[in-house]
RNA sequence: GCCGGCGUAGCUCAGUGGUAGAGCAACGGUUUCGUAAACCGUAGGUCGCGGGUUCAAUCCCCGCCGCCGGCUCCA
């Protein structure tokens, strides 16, 4: 990174680096494949310099599989540049330069930067180099400032780098971006560059191949592929569709999840898609999250004379506005950034209040002569209107609901629960919609309605570690059953300085659940890691990394300790001392949602699904001519497609005419897991060919044999 | 939401200022055929949508929608 550490935090809170990134932090040494990808962000700097003279850089780091140049240039930079900005980097590798580290002063740097010489080829009188300055102000007093030299090219940089521009091995340029200077989006959009690097050609070719590889597994194509799902723009973008192939996933996951939940003593309740508003302003949703949910539908008995009354009541305040003096307009509201709950309530109650302390004020002007009285008249039409509109009944909003937990919290408390009845453990496939950014849409891994393995278990404080433990225990065996190896589990925690701001304040709750949570994820020997100041407002929260075969990271699923919103519902249950106690609640979605799950298993299995979550389990593959006498040939493999369905398998059969070699290749492109093929040789020993994806023809077997062992495998749930 | 790129048949893609093609899939026919594609034929498109420039627009310009790569965001 050609940067000090204002650049470094920068570059650790980019996501495309991501956690487990090996990119320099500070204090700790780079790699030597991180200083080669680092020392090429100079050469790229140096070569994009000769190309375009008056280009401004901001930072550079080495990312998870490359490094970027964040520059600002009149000329836009598209693919095409790449060549020629790559035959400039050649030169600077060819020179062999050396990588030499000056020590200055802040004044000598900030002198530097004045001139334009930092991130530059020579002085630039009248264009400073204007980010870095903006670095070095940022530079923490005492800490030392270093430049580093290529050739011609200064950069202002905590280093290190590789010795000389020659120990670049090989390098590519991959791809142009827009960023915001330091990831802030009031800030100017600069043009990022990317580009990866590697000791020798070869593991850059590696990396390409790896890349291609990566592309086949791409949950977009293959969904399309195998069609599993589609997203259609007439019914909106980020609103999946699923096709039968995919729906049957999505049986095989339900399944599953209802028998594990029902094996753990969990319930099942079954709630509506949509809500009234009232329920999200007690959740806290409404005022923190109105931004991230669908607007809401009105319902409205007296729409016509609302928005009458609604029209008067603007235009007689506007009347009542200007006719006062300006120095008596006393209007300003207050910024309403920071909505509390009870700010969201009284918005309106408060705007009516300021407007009537104006029309007792345009009153008295009048009563001592200071204005005219023609005020009056709009006052009076103020007040009429707005009692009126006092009197009609409130219109009904409602909501598509963005989460779960309202509703469950409501069928908790639609029952007196006593101590006995805890914990209790509510259930259920819940199907939220959240206006997610336009942009923010990807594939199935970001979508705007999703369904998800949803709970929230209801536990006293006796019972909480016990409880969480099941969680982690099922989060594990599901692992263990998708043979996820690689997962991190983030536990977020609360910061106390900013107890009663960003968290409840709740300090001992917060040292509770947090030693309770740590606790368990100690004792059972999980992988996870500590992240200070991220919790949810109403507890600790633990986020389900995992990584998919092509190296994207997803976020899977959350398990959240809630003890400050069953408070605000007014849950209680009765305690054996006859008391009204609050529970706490453990929210938890171990399989996440559909969409999301279902597009990391596309990418982790490749497509390649086993027997049991196979849209397609098995395929009958007679091999037919078309000749009359085939007759009993059919039958046979009819029969056997029909045992196979009767047994809930999810098997089709291939009737055509077509030689075998089509018939396998259609099955094969579709990754029918298991293919039968029947011929009249296996017909006469009463047997059947079996063929499995990936493997091959595994020869002929008894029929009864394998039809035994699908059967078996299907409900142990095998790997393979 | 922001910056940039892209949008041609169900799919993968070619193509041009003079109203469009290929392969696969589909459909019809022919084919005695044992483990990744037999052969012939037919049909299929308002070239994302709307406006403009032009004698003429799929192609050039503008707006919108959608997708892709990032940024920002992610209870």
């Amino acid at each position: 990174m050609p940067d000090q550490p204002a650049d470094e935090r920068n570059a650790a809170e980019d996501p495309a680096a991501g956690d487990h990134a090996p990119h320099a932090v500070e204090g700790k040494p780079m790699t030597e494949l991180e200083r080669i990808r680092h020392s090429c962000a100079h050469v790229l700097a140096t070569a994009i310099l000769k190309l375009w003279p008056d280009a401004q850089f901001a930072a550079g780091p080495p990312v998870e599989n490359g490094f970027y140049y964040d520059v600002e240039l009149g000329h836009r930079i598209t693919p095409e540049d790449f060549e020629k900005i790559e035959a400039e980097m050649k030169k600077e590798t060819k020179a062999n330069h050396v990588f030499e580290r000056v020590e200055v002063s802040r004044d000598e740097a900030l002198t530097l930067a004045e001139k334009g010489a930092l991130a530059a080829l020579g002085e630039r009188p009248g264009s400073p180099s204007k980010f870095k300055l903006d670095i070095i102000q940022h530079i923490p007093a005492g800490e030392k400032i270093t430049l580093y030299r290529n050739g011609e090219f200064t950069d202002l940089c905590a280093g290190p780098h590789v010795a000389r521009t020659g120990n670049i091995g090989a390098f590519k340029l991959t791809h142009v971006a827009s960023a915001y200077y330091k990831g802030d989006e009031k800030n100017p959009q600069l043009q990022r560059i990317y580009g990866t690097a590697f000791k020798n050609r070869t593991q850059l070719d590696e990396y390409f191949a790896m890349l291609e590889e990566a592309k086949k597994r791409d949950h977009r194509k293959l969904g399309k592929e195998l069609q599993l799902y589609t997203i259609d723009e007439d019914i909106g973008p980020g609103l999946v569709l699923w096709l039968p192939r995919g729906g049957a996933i999505i049986e095989e996951l339900e399944k599953l999840a209802k028998e594990t939940e029902f094996q753990a003593g969990y319930e099942r309740v079954r709630t509506p898609h949509i809500a009234r508003q009232n329920i999200y302003l007690t959740s806290g949703h409404l005022p923190y999250y109105r931004d991230s949910m669908f607007p809401f539908m009105k319902l409205d008995e007296h729409e016509a004379e609302r928005r009458r009354l609604e029209e008067e009541i603007q235009s007689s305040k506007f009347e009542i506005f200007f006719k006062l003096p300006a120095e008596k307009r006393t209007f300003d509201s207050q910024k309403t950034s920071k909505l509390t709950i009870r700010d969201f309530k009284a918005e309106e109650e408060e705007e009516r209040q300021r407007m009537e302390r104006l029309c007792t004020l345009a009153i008295e002007l009048v009563e001592r002569g200071e204005i005219s009285p023609e005020i009056i008249d709009s006052v009076e039409l103020f007040r009429k209107a707005s009692a009126a509109l006092a009197k009609l009944p409130q219109p009904d909003r409602y909501y598509l609901k963005a989460m779960n937990c309202p509703h469950h919290h409501k069928c908790f408390a639609a029952v007196p629960r006593s101590y006995r009845d805890l914990p209790l453990r509510l259930a259920e496939y819940g199907t939220n919609y959240r206006y997610e950014q336009s942009g923010e849409l990807f594939g199935l891994m970001r979508v705007r309605s999703m369904q998800m393995n949803d709970a929230h278990i209801y536990c006293t404080r006796e019972q909480f570690e016990s409880e969480f433990n099941a969680v982690n225990e099922m989060y594990l065996k599901y692992f263990k059953l998708f043979g996820i190896e690689k997962y991190l589990m983030r536990f977020s925690t609360h910061d106390p300085a900013k107890l009663g701001q960003k968290f409840v304040n709740e300090p001992e709750l917060w040292k509770q659940t947090e030693e309770m949570v740590r606790n368990v994820l100690k004792t059972s020997g999980i992988n996870y890691v500590e992240v200070p100041n991220e919790a949810a407002f109403y507890g600790p929260k633990i986020d389900v990394q995992v990584w998919s075969a092509i190296g994207r990271e997803f976020t899977i699923a959350t398990n959240q300790v809630d003890f400050a919103v069953p408070k605000r519902f007014n849950l209680t249950y009765r305690t054996s001392q006859n008391t009204d106690e609050t529970p706490l609640c453990i929210h938890r979605a171990p399989l996440g949602t559909h969409e999301r799950f279902i597009g990391f298993l596309i990418e982790h299995y490749a497509g390649n699904f086993p027997l049991w979550l196979a849209p397609e389990q098995v395929r009958v593959l007679p091999l037919l001519s078309g000749a009359d006498d085939e007759e009993s040939l059919v039958q046979y493999a009819k029969s056997i497609h029909h045992e196979l369905r009767a047994e809930g398998v999810r098997a089709e059969i291939d009737l055509t005419t077509d030689k075998i070699n089509g018939k396998i290749a259609r099955a094969e492109q579709m990754k029918v897991h298991t293919m039968l093929v029947v011929g009249r040789r296996d017909q006469e020993a009463g047997n059947v060919s079996v063929r499995v994806h990936g493997k091959g023809n595994l020869g002929a077997k008894p029929h009864r044999e394998v039809m035994a062992d699908l059967f078996q495998a299907i409900k142990e749930r095998r790997a393979a």
